[in-house]
RNA sequence: GCGUUCUUAGCUCAGUGGAUAGAGCAACGGCCUUCUAAGCCGUAGGUCAUAGGUUCGAAUCCUAUAGAACGCACCA
């Protein structure tokens, strides 16, 4: 049940009739702004342009020509040539009677189902994840949900950070000092690699110690690559610890770690001389790229072998391309990482697309992000201390919402407590990164992200409690609300509600184009801020007329519906009671 | 120095060529013996960083300037 796409294709047939060409574009959009305007065709202007017609006389053909007596009950021209619809409500009532007894709502899977690899989350291994992973994870987890409800064929990687230099640092400091691996916690893990660091800069003994241990691991020494895996392990059972609790649908067999690809490099490396695209000079490998320019405006230069023989992160990520594009055969890449990434993902493309890893079909697609800033504007740094742990803000956000929750209802039991607080509470951190346009930084604010005020997910989750107390209390009418029988729309709210319902579709759809989470937070907010409306506008349990008390209490039932998919296609429980 | 991403209400953010720029928070006022008031209604708050340009129309596209964050050869 698509409005847009409904309307979209009847008015273009109306354009091409009336002389535009076969790929105009009607430009139809709901409308917001107008009272009582419920979608506007923008288009008209650009087209009339183009035939170089007067736009309000195309305007008045494209209406006369147009087939939209079921749909529209008025169609309205406006200067310079808007073109305004009102939908009837008929239309309306008949469409949502259609949908009120399915799960996905009409919704349709694609007709043409795509292998798509999202790339998201990759926490480094031997660190805890902190604030900064939130985003690639949160959104990331989200548009794998949308996608796989389209139905898409999703494969989840998780691309983690678990291969070069600081893994030679680390077991270096780890063995000298005779530490048991075993014993180790993953926050400890994290100071000893601090201090290491420290040492590998200052201390020319020490890091020539770790480079040699590197190699060494490259090479599967067997005391070190024991060691290494000790280390991947430890922080693996945490993250997914993480996952769990966060309701990410990440899992340990998701796992495509850099360290995965290692035996692809030599290989690639030699390829790459052979199809000169890649250089030796002073015994390191280096691919010249006069797309990008260097500090000196020279073509820039990617390392892709150190004169020690060792490989970096631009190998790791062409091999990992490479793999992505010819053993599993994606037809779309996604990454979901941060917006520092940029240039370097852009390099590995090239180099991959010069190298004739990926062909010009398959689409590979960066959805970054900026930082998470501080409330002073200053982005978190790992190496100052001053970040915040993933699992203390996830404790600190559930703490909260317990007492939240235990003011609102003091009966509840312990348990019920715990259940409910815990998907409120994540909730709420999901939902402040989810609902923010993914493109630009955004400030961490403690005191925000745990408000649970306003435009919020427990907001949502209220509205949706609310729907289900209501209908509970109107047990009588359950049976009658089975049957199948017309949707009465008797006032605008009613009207209003019922289209907004009707939009999940369009909205889902909007939102998977450029992977913005944030466009179904603000329908579903909206959404509930109608049907808050419509909830206080009327008792619906006091409602004398029986057809309209049963209308409007389905009209209620199927807003939940839309509510709990929505709020579950953004990673968010719904909760039955508060 | 070059490049990338930004700058919208006191604060946090929607709004990527369309009509009078919208929300939430904070502030102020009203609504509970009636379906969960974590709600609803209302008031106030704007030189869309600045200056030009493009066009029927610009917060949105282009150019310049200012400010912020990030990135530019052997870390990932």
């Amino acid at each position: 049940m698509n409005i847009i796409s409904i309307l979209s294709k009847k008015i273009k047939k109306s354009l091409i009739q009336c002389g535009a060409s076969e790929n105009c574009d009607p430009v139809l959009i709901k409308s917001t702004k107008i009272l009582n305007v419920d979608y506007q065709i923008n288009g008209i202007m650009k087209i009339a342009k183009q035939l170089k017609a007067n736009p309000m006389i195309l305007a008045k053909k494209v209406v006369l020509c147009v087939d939209l007596k079921q749909e529209c009950q008025k169609i309205e021209i406006l200067k310079p040539g808007f073109i305004n619809l009102t939908l009837k409500k008929k239309w309306i009532e008949k469409k949502i009677e259609k949908i009120q007894f399915c799960t996905r709502f009409k919704i349709k899977k694609s007709k043409n189902p795509k292998k798509i690899i999202i790339d998201y989350s990759s926490p480094n291994i031997a660190k805890e994840m902190h604030v900064g992973h939130l985003r690639s994870t949160v959104i990331g987890d989200s548009i794998v949900r949308i996608y796989e409800f389209f139905g898409h064929k999703v494969i989840r990687a998780n691309h983690i950070g678990d291969w070069g230099t600081q893994f030679g640092i680390l077991i270096t400091y780890l063995k000298l000092n005779k530490i048991k691996i075993n014993k180790v916690t993953l926050k400890e893990m994290e100071d000893f690699y601090k201090i290491a660091k420290k040492k590998y800069q200052s201390d020319e003994n020490f890091s020539q110690l770790s480079r040699k241990n590197i190699l060494k691991l490259q090479k599967k020494d067997k005391d070190i690559y024991s060691i290494w895996k000790k280390i991947v392990r430890i922080t693996n059972i945490k993250n997914e610890k993480i996952y769990k609790k966060m309701k990410i649908t990440l899992r340990n067999q998701n796992i495509m770690a850099e360290s995965s690809y290692r035996n692809m490099l030599p290989k690639i490396i030699k390829d790459l001389i052979k199809k000169k695209i890649a250089k030796k000079k002073n015994n390191a490998v280096i691919v010249f790229l006069n797309e990008f320019k260097n500090k000196f405006s020279k073509p820039m230069g990617v390392i892709i072998q150190k004169s020690d023989g060792t490989f970096l992160y631009s190998t790791i990520d062409i091999a990992c391309m490479k793999y992505r594009a010819e053993t599993l055969k994606a037809k779309r890449i996604i990454y979901f990482t941060d917006s520092r990434q940029k240039r370097h993902l852009e390099q590995v493309q090239l180099i991959a697309k010069k190298a004739n890893y990926i062909s010009e079909k398959i689409e590979i697609k960066h959805y970054m992000f900026g930082m998470v800033l501080t409330k002073n504007n200053t982005p978190f740094k790992t190496r100052s201390g001053n970040t915040i742990k993933l699992m203390d803000l996830l404790n600190e956000a559930i703490k909260k919402s317990k007492i939240l929750i235990s003011r609102k209802n003091p009966k509840l039991s312990d348990y019920e407590l715990n259940l409910i607080s815990k998907k409120i509470g994540i909730g709420a951190i999901k939902y402040f990164d989810l609902s923010k346009n993914r493109s630009t930084n955004y400030v961490f604010d403690w005191n925000s992200i745990l408000n649970l005020k306003g435009n919020t997910s427990l907001y949502i989750q209220y509205t949706y409690v609310r729907i289900l107390s209501l209908i509970k209390k109107s047990k009588i009418e359950m049976q009658n609300l089975k049957q199948k029988k017309y949707f009465f729309l008797e006032q605008r709210t009613e009207i209003q509600l019922s289209l907004k319902i009707l939009q999940f579709e369009e909205t889902l759809k909007k939102s998977i184009i450029n992977g913005y989470p944030h466009i179904i937070c603000s329908y579903l907010y909206d959404l509930s801020v109608t049907y808050s409306n419509f909830y206080e506008n009327y008792n619906i349990l006091l409602e004398k007329n029986k057809k309209i008390r049963i209308s409007r209490l389905r009209i209620s039932s199927l807003t939940s519906k839309v509510l709990k998919r929505g709020l579950y296609l953004l990673g968010i429980s719904t909760v039955n009671y508060i």
